[in-house]
DNA sequence: TATGAATGAGACTTCATTCAT
DNA sequence: GATGAATGAAGTCTCATTCAT
């Protein structure tokens, strides 16, 4: 069986794993896909291999149940997020107005979002599904520290706790709001993405006094 | 069929609805139960009927399949909530400091769902699931129109557009704060009810200036 | 409950049994509308008795079970028959040519299953059912031998088993072609009862030579 | 998916399908041994891939529901029975005498459904499911056509519709025949068989007049 | 390692039948 | 007697998961 094709192909070694690298995004494109298509509980594991064009043994080599492609997708999202808050709230963007700033990065996630139409719908169940499973998803709380960290940069002598909090409200209100927004017509949407601006402005102003 | 027997015995229908309605509500508080217990999906219709202490068929006769318990526990909770809304947020409060309204609608909200642990999950759940389905709750509408009536009576020359607006950021705002300090221990909870207060007023202020 | 009525109506001793006969009659009628639209096993009892505009418990009341309905529609059926048979065969017939009586009877069994189109798929359901059931209809076997009798008028020398034979031949193969032909169109219909009129003079008149 | 691996491993696709034809016949058989037990109705699948020792998943991998188990099984006899037909009127036929070549055709049938005792429970029900759902099953037609083909090798200038009515009329008389023969212990059986070839004889003889 | 046939627990649902009113 | 809500056994069918090839 495997020793037919063994000559033939030269690189071996780095490939293996390259290519489960590749098969596992395979599969998560394709789970992306169908679950914005039919919702998470409808889409079968047998729907998104078939639209991964792998097996379905395969896909449970790389995920021990489905749920697992459902947090591996929303863990794939957030660490986008995480990359384009961090690129957008660097410590080089201190000395920038806040009320700019803010704008930038809702600017910045408004796109990502609409272009990755899954994003919505796996956000949104794999919030309920860990909800019910009490999972505090991981990089969920990164992206707030790292929101944290930069108000941090900003106000230096405001207590850590009220940092946190500021964060976290932010990011949630943010989050809801942009969701609301993908829902919506283009018109309507572009209102959204604009009264998100003005909510994070007007509660936060009054934290950076000096810096909006 | 119903129509023969109309002249003798004159409450013969009335008892059966009122049964007919204390069986629904067998069912929903059961399925409010079940669904907090195990989350929506691993709810069955027979834990459901069972802990109704009901049969698998009366639950049949009233709900079409799953979903539609869901979907009328949502309803039912909507309806508290529009109606809790509606207390808070009558004319009679037209004269009162706006920030004195959000704060006791705000607490009431969290009173409401504090009493109710069941109603987060099925917020959630049901929030997932209409998306889904691309349906759109009346119930959630309702207590936006209701709020957005009461801003127009603070400020009746505001637009439309903005007024409604406003009022769907608003409880959009409300809903996830109150949501995510559900979550948390009592404490944490507390100052994410203070801090919903901040975000509102902070948002809210500068649309109705003279009324705050 | 009772005694409200008990005064305003004046005969009661009769019409009870006629009441109760009416009723099975609605049922009956109702069944035999209800199988034919949609067959025996998708037929509920609950469409049933709705169809006889009664209450399933009344149904219950007449019936043991649903396919005690069945089979008592068969018997009234075979019934019917049964007397249209006894009109066409009876002595006074002896007579005349055994093809003459053939073709009458035919004829009248033709003009029986058209007028009554649930007729076709209660005979096949109840046959399938009895045969399951190893039960022996005894409206069935009456007809048998009333054409046994009728034969053995016209040839009394025959041996009884032979007229029994030849009975419960003609019997299913008039039976089977007949209810072949009403699956059919009109033109074939006509083509198929001539043709069964064929079949049972070309088998029955070497049996009795000197009638036919 | 299927096309990647062709060109290694030729046989991967036959022992598969090979498999496959073994499962389906499995089920077929357990579901003729359960529905000539206990009836068509009575029948669950689960019985069924208990029966055939599979499981209950496999058996809806090949069967959309039960009644397509029901139809590929009278589709398996049906074409059983064209089989033993085509063997016994085929050209080579046309020149021995009509009574023997239908004495040989049933007494051939009666040894096939003789051994195959599931087959009249299955042609019954399928039957009257068929009338339901008002399929013509081609199996069925089938046998018709090839009788009339043979009648016509016989009598080439009889008019078709003539010769296509005299197939069909000998294939219901004999069909039904032999199913009230299979309900009768073994002396009136085979009274019965004889006075099938009998019936069969005299309705044919006069169409086939110089080969009889 | 990849495959996909096989598995079977368990979900949803129906409907014949009962029984309190 | 009549009613129809209630029952729950039993059915059909799905689909996440396993495992032989």
């Amino acid at each position: 069986m495997s020793s037919s094709v063994s000559e033939s192909e030269p690189f071996r070694r780095l490939p293996q794993q390259a290519r489960s690298r590749q098969r596992v995004n395979q599969i998560l494109n394709a789970a992306a896909q169908v679950f914005e298509e039919v919702g998470y509980d409808v889409a079968s594991t047998e729907l998104i291999s078939n639209r991964a064009e792998t097996s379905i043994g395969s896909l449970y080599r790389f995920f021990p149940d489905k749920s697992a492609i459902l947090y591996a997708l929303a863990e794939r999202y957030a660490q986008q997020m995480q990359e384009l808050a961090a690129a957008k709230m660097n410590a080089s963007m201190v000395r920038q107005p806040l009320a700019q700033v803010l704008s930038d990065i809702i600017d910045a996630f408004d796109s990502f979002y609409t272009s990755q139409p899954s994003c919505r719908m796996v956000m949104l169940q794999s919030r309920v599904s860990a909800e019910i499973q009490m999972v505090n998803r991981q990089a969920d709380r990164e992206i707030v520290k790292q929101i944290e960290a930069f108000f941090a940069l900003r106000q230096p002598k405001m207590p850590t706790e009220q940092l946190q909090l500021a964060a976290l409200v932010s990011v949630e209100i943010a989050g809801t709001l942009q969701l609301l927004s993908l829902a919506q017509d283009d018109k309507r949407r572009q209102q959204l993405v604009d009264e998100t601006k003005q909510v994070l402005i007007r509660y936060l102003a009054p934290l950076f006094p000096d810096t909006v």
